[in-house]
RNA sequence: GCGGAUGUGGUGAAAUUGGUAGACACGCCAGACUUAGGAUCUGGUGCCGAGAGGUGUGCGGGUUCGAGUCCCUCCAUCCGCACCA
């Protein structure tokens, strides 16, 4: 029994709460379970922290962010989660933990921090669940949002609650819908390279004309400010539709039949839909866009300012995908092989390869095909172009290896040599990128090259001294040849040559294409935001701000019809349609609606004036620090960012890029448990024919993992690869009473187990008997030891493969505060790994270890005794540590420290106060309700630890006398030598060339060289 | 095909500017205290070798007194994009 030496005050509260319990211990009067109880309370008794810390925090409101402050701000963010039905796994707070150990550690460094939550939560499984069971998606939406909070409240996070915001909530949607106005009210202005409101553009239509007008449209008609005002307001609608950055248009869309709705580009996974893999096929249709064209270049650029990773800012550029080239004009060819007025317009990258032209191709769908096609071509053309809009998109993708294409009949003049080329159409030439056509240049790019290959195209070489006989040359190093004016320039060159010469012909100009396309803003959806807008006359007008948030209207039924028809279009009339239009719009806005400005919302969620206020946008600024996954580079990322740059033009807020740093976190992944179930046929001789069980007709034999894999190894040696396992076999079935004169093993199946039932691979056989009908009198054949082996694979988290692992169950037995730890000791935040708790009780022994370190039975030892030299060395060093881990958010070696230091104080054996208040602030952050508890049980007032100090590092007590520089012979460590850190160079060399050791590694010989670098090394060369 | 990332013990991993590779944990082995506790403590644990010693960060080269770290080549795995003219 200990007692600590000098009690301070506190300890009689401890004393008191643990005390009833104590006394009695000592006569061993107890049963074994409730001492153990016992035992649990007088150690660390996370249950009772936890909750009392939880408690704390939410009646004192201790995170509150404030508004202004004589502190430096400090924005950390997490991506927000949708609130599924699932609840959270532990790979979801992954990031919020660290997110929540940095926020912790910039209150303790001083700084005014806004770390907020809330929920992304309008989208489609909540609708999903709806159509399924009619419930409201507001209700499952609120249960889940309710879950969700318990959750993770039980995980101790600082969030500023009283800043929650939810994108379905109507006061949060009303600002959506607010932000969506300002975005159809505004156009592109190339010149000034902003949005501007579109007022600015009618202005000048009206006085001007648009000659003059240089913004970011398709729309190439010009007019005179006669012609303009002259116009309907109809007419005049639709041409500033061209103009707008949020506008309807006739769009091709990927159709969603399955889900009823159409998709953006990022929710399209090779052909099929994001969620729920549905097939996908193109569909022209009127829908909303969002001009986010205008903004590539802008997009571009900003992406040098902001400190994400490398991999991120790579997907966001390839999806940009920016192009410089010219746009060229080939005329067609009339019947005399003369140029005529009509031409084909293309955009290239290679100008200089102009000369190697050996024919053009459309697209499918280029408007000038029907045109363009002679009489003897039309049929095949029609043809074609029948078989490849039947294609979808998928199909489109998987046959590249095959090439198609039809000769049209017509023909193109090379501008330059006059030359007669033919036109083609091809489904290579995608009709959405570019103009959708190609000058094809067979012996520059290997698509043409294909292309020209099977359908007999002659291939020009116009690269010297380079052989194409086998493939094209794609590379831009080389000269030019056989190219007229352009012959014998190196490609670089060439390139400038051509734009130039194609300018001067009146031609084309150089031109920058983006990859990126407008993306699409309607969905045929329910649970979205509706939008502000009515229709009269067709024109779509705006609804005032004074009537805003448009509420999403009651119906009786959730889904779209199969033709694309939206669930609002049946919703009641008299209660949605209140406007002096003709209807209301009845798509809504896709998901990525809300959650591109919810970072500014959290600044100011209260506000009713405005969707944030300048003033506090101001004051918060950027986001310091984002957190998130990522899987949402080119949707949500690429979103907010251009909803941001627009809202600064627009000049709502100061910054144009919204995230100042982002580390993306990894995904925890799952381990999956696996059952081997032996499929097998009985042949019976008396019946004349083979049984055939894989053990849901028949009963289920289950071999364990050890066993199977003998019998993989083994398959084709003998029937279980094992007498023994045969003869067991043999037993199970005899013993159910199956009359057999022979068997087969067919296969082995391997089957997914809940891994609730499993524990360090062992199968809790009863368990598993109980989970399901089918395995109720299963059979196992088993380890010597009579257990049951799973076999376990890596895979993704998910319900249907029974390997999630929740939050909860852990914080239930081991304490969130361990569950905090252990998930950053994982390992680095960045990086996937396999979910596996075998190492949770290394960090809960830590904590407990911690424990003791304040208490020994129930009763406070700390004292306020001096604390040692060596206890100092190994505070400051901690310190110094954690500080630096923190800075380049290497969390997983945080924890490390933690535990070298209460390693190092255990063996010191000290309980001085003025080392361990200082440990308790350090690893407040990573273990809040302990800390609080020990900064308590120390004397400072309860709930204080966030406001205290992070401990000042003082390297004098680093300061060593001597040091133990390793000695290596050729790059070899053979020994170390302890010498003063005060020696130079000079003298530690000469003493360790004094050592007998040394001599030893010598051999005799003279060293060539000594490297001597003071405090560090010694090396010697022989 | 293009772009990005990652390869270190039985496992998760560490090594911040080139300077004792494997910290810290899990697991395992041996022991102590105990009479059931998923408890605690001590020692050991990259591989080969009895040992001295050798060897070792995906493979092969290079730079350097010295390379997990820098350079080149190749291999493997993962992720993203992909007929983008």
């Amino acid at each position: 029994m200990h007692f600590a030496t000098q009690c301070i005050g506190i300890t009689e509260v401890s004393v008191r709460r643990f005390f009833p319990f104590r006394q009695p211990s000592l006569f061993g009067i107890f049963a074994p379970n409730e001492s153990a109880a016992i035992a649990a309370l007088m150690e660390y008794n996370f249950r009772e922290i936890e909750s009392k810390w939880r408690q704390k925090w939410a009646t004192d409101k201790p995170f509150k962010a404030e508004d202004t402050s004589t502190k430096p701000k400090y924005y950390v963010l997490d991506m927000f989660p949708y609130p599924s039905g699932a609840g959270l796994h532990v790979g979801h707070p992954l990031g919020y933990i660290a997110s929540d150990i940095f926020a912790r550690y910039k209150r303790l460094k001083g700084f005014n921090v806004l770390h907020p939550m809330g929920y992304d939560s309008f989208g489609l499984p909540a609708e999903q669940y709806a159509i399924q069971t009619g419930q409201h998606p507001a209700i499952t939406t609120a249960e889940n949002v309710a879950r969700y909070r318990d959750q993770l409240d039980k995980i101790g996070f600082s969030f500023d609650w009283d800043r929650e915001v939810r994108t379905s909530s109507p006061e949060y949607y009303k600002w959506t819908q607010w932000i969506f106005k300002q975005i159809f009210n505004a156009w592109y202005n190339n010149d000034t390279d902003k949005a501007e409101h579109i007022d600015t553009l009618i202005e000048t239509f009206r006085t001007k004309g648009n000659a003059s007008v240089n913004a970011c449209s398709d729309y190439e008609t010009v007019f005179t400010a006669e012609e303009w005002n002259a116009k309907t307001e109809k007419e005049q609608a639709e041409i500033l539709m061209e103009y707008r950055l949020a506008y309807l248009a006739d769009s091709w869309v990927n159709w969603c039949p399955a889900l009823g709705t159409v998709l953006a580009n990022d929710e399209v996974i090779n052909g099929v839909s994001e969620r729920g893999g549905h097939p996908v096929e193109q569909k022209l249709m009127r829908q909303w866009s969002m001009r986010i064209k205008a903004f590539a270049e802008r997009l571009l650029t900003g992406l040098e300012t902001v400190d994400w990773t490398d991999s991120v800012k790579d997907m966001q550029r390839n999806w940009i995908g920016k192009s410089v080239g010219s746009s060229v004009r080939f005329s067609l060819a009339g019947t005399e092989g003369e140029e005529t007025e009509k031409f084909i317009e293309v955009f290239t990258t290679r100008p200089d390869t102009i000369f190697g032209v050996s024919f053009m191709v459309l697209a499918p769908e280029h408007p000038l095909v029907n045109e363009i096609t002679t009489d003897e071509f039309r049929d095949a053309i029609e043809a074609y172009k029948t078989a490849s809009s039947l294609k979808s998109e998928r199909d489109r993708q998987a046959d590249v290896k095959n090439i198609t294409g039809q000769f049209t009949g017509a023909y193109a003049v090379h501008p330059f040599t006059g030359e007669n080329i033919p036109v083609w159409i091809g489904d290579y030439v995608l009709a959405s990128y570019g103009t959708g056509a190609v000058m094809a240049v067979p012996c520059g790019d290997q698509r043409d090259w294909d292309f020209a290959k099977h359908f007999n195209i002659p291939i020009k070489n116009i690269f010297r001294d380079i052989d194409i006989s086998e493939a094209a040359y794609a590379e831009k190093e080389g000269t030019i040849a056989d190219s007229g004016f352009l012959t014998g320039l190196p490609i670089k060159k060439a390139m400038e040559t051509a734009i130039q010469a194609i300018e001067e012909k009146g031609i084309g100009k150089g031109k920058t294409n983006y990859r990126l396309r407008d993306a699409i803003f309607s969905r045929q959806r329910y649970w979205g935001e509706p939008f502000p807008v009515y229709y009269k006359d067709d024109i779509p007008y705006l609804v005032d701000d004074k009537d805003l948030p448009i509420l999403l209207p009651e119906v009786d039924k959730y889904l779209p019809t199969e033709d694309g028809e939206p669930p609002l279009a049946r919703a009641e009339r008299n209660a949605w349609n209140h406007f002096q239009g003709d209807r209301m719009e009845t798509n809504t806005m896709p998901g990525w609606a809300g959650s591109s400005w919810y970072f500014l919302r959290y600044m100011d969620p209260h506000n009713e004036q405005a969707f944030v206020s300048k003033e506090k946008a101001d004051y918060w600024n950027q986001v310091d620090l984002y957190i998130g996954g990522s899987e949402h580079a080119t949707g949500h990322l690429l979103y907010a960012r251009f909803w941001t740059k627009f809202l600064k033009d627009m000049g709502f807020i100061n910054f144009d890029e919204p995230f100042k740093k982002m580390i993306n976190q990894g995904m925890i992944l799952g381990r999956s448990s696996f059952v081997y179930r032996i499929n097998y046929s009985l042949i019976d001789n008396s019946k004349e024919e083979k049984v055939t069980f894989n053990g849901i007709d028949g009963p289920n034999i289950l071999i364990s993992y050890p066993l199977y894999k003998i019998c993989e190894e083994n398959r084709n040696a003998t029937i279980l690869g094992n007498k023994e396992l045969e003869e067991k076999f043999i037993r199970i079935l005899k013993d159910k009473g199956l009359h057999f004169n022979g068997f087969m093993i067919e296969s082995i199946s391997s089957l997914h187990v809940d891994i609730s039932f499993v524990d360090n691979d062992k199968l809790d056989i009863e368990a598993f008997k109980n989970w399901r009908e089918e395995y109720k009198n299963a059979e196992f054949i088993l380890e010597e030891d009579g257990s049951y082996i799973c076999g376990s694979e890596v895979e993704k988290m998910s319900k249907s493969k029974y390997n999630v692992q929740t939050p909860d169950e852990l914080v239930e037995k081991f304490g969130a505060d361990t569950l905090r730890m252990y998930e950053m000791f994982l390992g680095p935040l960045e990086q996937f790994k396999p979910w596996d708790t075998k190492g949770i009780n290394g960090v809960h022994n830590f904590l407990r270890k911690l424990w003791r370190l304040f208490y020994n039975d129930g009763n406070l030892i700390v004292t306020d005794a001096e604390p040692g030299k060596d206890s100092l060395k190994t505070l400051h060093k901690t310190i110094k540590k954690i500080e630096e881990d923190l800075e380049r958010f290497s969390f997983n070696t945080g924890v490390s420290n933690f535990m070298i230091c209460v390693n190092e104080l255990t063996d010191q054996k000290c309980h001085s106060k003025a080392v361990l208040e200082q440990l308790v602030i350090l690893l407040s952050p990573y273990a809040p309700h302990v800390a609080e508890e020990l900064w308590e049980a120390l004397g400072h007032k309860a709930g204080t630890i966030s406001t205290a100090e992070f401990p000042k590092f003082n390297p004098d007590f680093l300061v060593e006398a001597n040091f133990a520089y390793p000695v290596s012979f050729n790059g070899k460590m053979r020994f170390s030598a302890e010498l003063p850190t005060s020696m130079t160079a000079q003298e530690v060399q000469a003493a360790v060339l004094a050592m007998p050791e040394t001599e030893k590694w010598l051999e005799g010989k003279e060293p060539k060289k000594v490297i001597v670098v003071p405090g560090r090394i010694v090396n010697m060369v022989i």
